[in-house]
DNA sequence: CTGTTAGCGCGTTCAA
DNA sequence: TTGAACGCGCTAACAG
């Protein structure tokens, strides 16, 4: 792009090897059989000349960019940054390069900015957790190809790379309830999210499993301030008789602990607490959090084999859900016989 | 992009309407007047057709692309996250989109990767903390228009953003000389990083100004891991005498922070904890870590303002350094009078 | 003010 | 095997 206007072109290339364009052409691309003699000759001229081709023509003539964009809400969450990281580093494998498109939190910019990302490459990937599901139905049509993140779409033509964040919770709450636990929060994400439906769905299968299990559902957030916020609702549930809770995300769960710690509610002797995702910072937590594990690399790898696929004229391949993994810390320990209480 | 052979091109709107393709493309551009009557009808052209220029074409002809790359040794760093994130919205501004180009660490790749991604766009961003500076300074002159970030390239043409490292650093040590610490540790990160070797100078030039603080380099790294790894060598600085450690960066605080409470060692009482960056994780560890506040977004902001210009054909701008700024925390405090020690 | 013409740089027929 | 010619979709001259 932006080929400073007198840039060495294909025909300068010709020119020099004494040859025709076409023939510098299948060189470049290898087709068909060539003379040797040619080959050399031209693959000097080009070194001595310096010659890249133009992407800007190769795109005009193949319709194609190698370019994929990933629209997202938000670059700081996490999980993007991971399926990002991912994606691009297996795209990379693929001489394939992804496109940002942030939409900055703006909902309703977010098609707009889909449709135009689009329009500059031959793929998309949509993290769009908070759309209306219609809407992201027409859009989905619309772009196509793409693949839809940790979304369920029933019926639609369309791969999704995914966690399932319902299996997760149930996983977590199992692991709770073995612990002793019979009464517990979960502090919500954000309310429109997607991710977060699907984990009260989780939770309240959980429940409705066990007729012993009662899960409370807390008002909360995607960062650590929704946590530290949290913690008011968290403690009067605790006087309910909650015994553990789950927060919406590691972030929040991180949160939710430092204000716990500076109430001077022991964790987890008083209080179990539960993430979700396994940041790198779960680890060095004190107490060392609980989590679910993700594998955002790994889901960012997915999305681009779903991709590539259809790329290539490929089918729209199967639903992907990774199970998240528990990594029990030291945050969640059996429940302790509490005195004087209702 | 991919636009699926037999898309509606702009001969298609003008037949429809009944004008020139040059009318179609003036009402599409706004330029010159064009008579109101063929505007109109190109416009209901265009809407029933649901129309949209080509991006490869227009590229082929103007030689832009309105994409910039930026080039980035890893994607995990919040610093780099964070000016990604600052850069996209900015750029999106005026009509511009990002491309990552992720180098996945292998630092001998990353000129390469930058050559490629500038053939594909109309500038470039360039995070290369630990490229050689003579061969930066070469590819810095190939791939131009270009911004640099966090590294200082005497007399190169190219704009520079980044933050000031070495005063950032200076700042810090003089709060704690502030609050009676005599001997520092600080704890450095890669060994190639341009910014690291900033810090240093800032260690040794906070040293040299006042016979009285001596301060120790450790060996240490840039993440979690790294922090929690140098807790040995930093209670061996401790016990010749040190009372304050400065990391390298948060993460690197974070983690040592977590060995140290594991081990027993009080911070900030029997040792004060200081970091770099001000992640947003710095408020909520326990204690909280006092930090140097670095604006990323607004690194991202500066980063595309320079890139425009350039861009825009103008000239380099002047080399912009932010200061940071001390957020003073619970982790460091006034030296407390220490018995028998040697 | 409008239409015609000529490329932008490359891939790809189709003859030779 | 090679080269000439055309077209991808669009914009910028140049006439009219």
């Amino acid at each position: 792009m932006r080929e400073r206007r007198g840039a060495v072109t294909i025909a300068d290339v010709a020119a020099r090897a004494g040859v025709s364009q076409a023939s510098v052409s299948r060189v470049l691309n290898g087709k068909r059989s060539v003379d040797p003699v040619i080959v050399r000759s031209v693959q000097s001229a080009i070194a001595a000349l310096g010659y890249a081709p133009s992407v800007a023509a190769r795109s005009l003539v193949h319709g194609r960019n190698h370019t994929v964009a990933m629209v997202v809400p938000d670059l700081e969450n996490p999980l993007f940054q991971g399926i990002l990281k991912g994606l691009s580093r297996a795209a990379a494998g693929d001489g394939y390069r992804v496109l940002v498109a942030d939409t900055a939190e703006r909902i309703e910019e977010e098609e707009a900015t889909a449709i135009e990302a689009r329009h500059r490459c031959d793929a998309l990937v949509l993290c769009a957790p908070r759309m209306p599901e219609a809407q992201l139905r027409r859009l989905v049509a619309r772009v196509a190809p793409v693949v839809v993140v940790n979304r369920q779409l029933p019926g639609a033509e369309v791969p999704i790379v995914g966690v399932d964040y319902g299996r997760g919770i149930r996983d977590l709450v199992e692991h709770l309830t073995k612990l002793g636990h019979r009464r517990l929060a979960y502090v919500s994400g954000p309310e429109a999210s997607a991710s977060n439906a699907e984990r009260r769905r989780g939770v309240e299968e959980a429940a409705a499993a066990d007729p012993d299990v009662h899960i409370e559902v807390l008002p909360g957030g995607s960062r650590l301030d929704d946590g530290y916020d949290a913690a008011r609702s968290v403690l009067d549930a605790r006087e309910r008789g909650a015994t553990a809770v789950i927060a919406f995300n590691d972030l929040v769960a991180l949160g939710l602990m430092t204000r716990l710690r500076e109430l001077g509610v022991d964790v987890p002797a008083e209080l179990a607490v539960a993430g979700f995702d396994d940041v790198p910072m779960a680890r060095f937590a004190t107490p060392r959090l609980t989590s679910m594990s993700v594998p955002r690399d790994e889901l960012g790898a997915q999305v681009w084999g779903r991709l590539r696929t259809l790329i290539a004229g490929g089918p729209v391949e199967h639903t992907v859900l990774y199970r998240p993994r528990l990594e029990v810390r030291e945050s969640t320990a059996a429940v302790v016989a509490k005195g004087g209480d209702a």
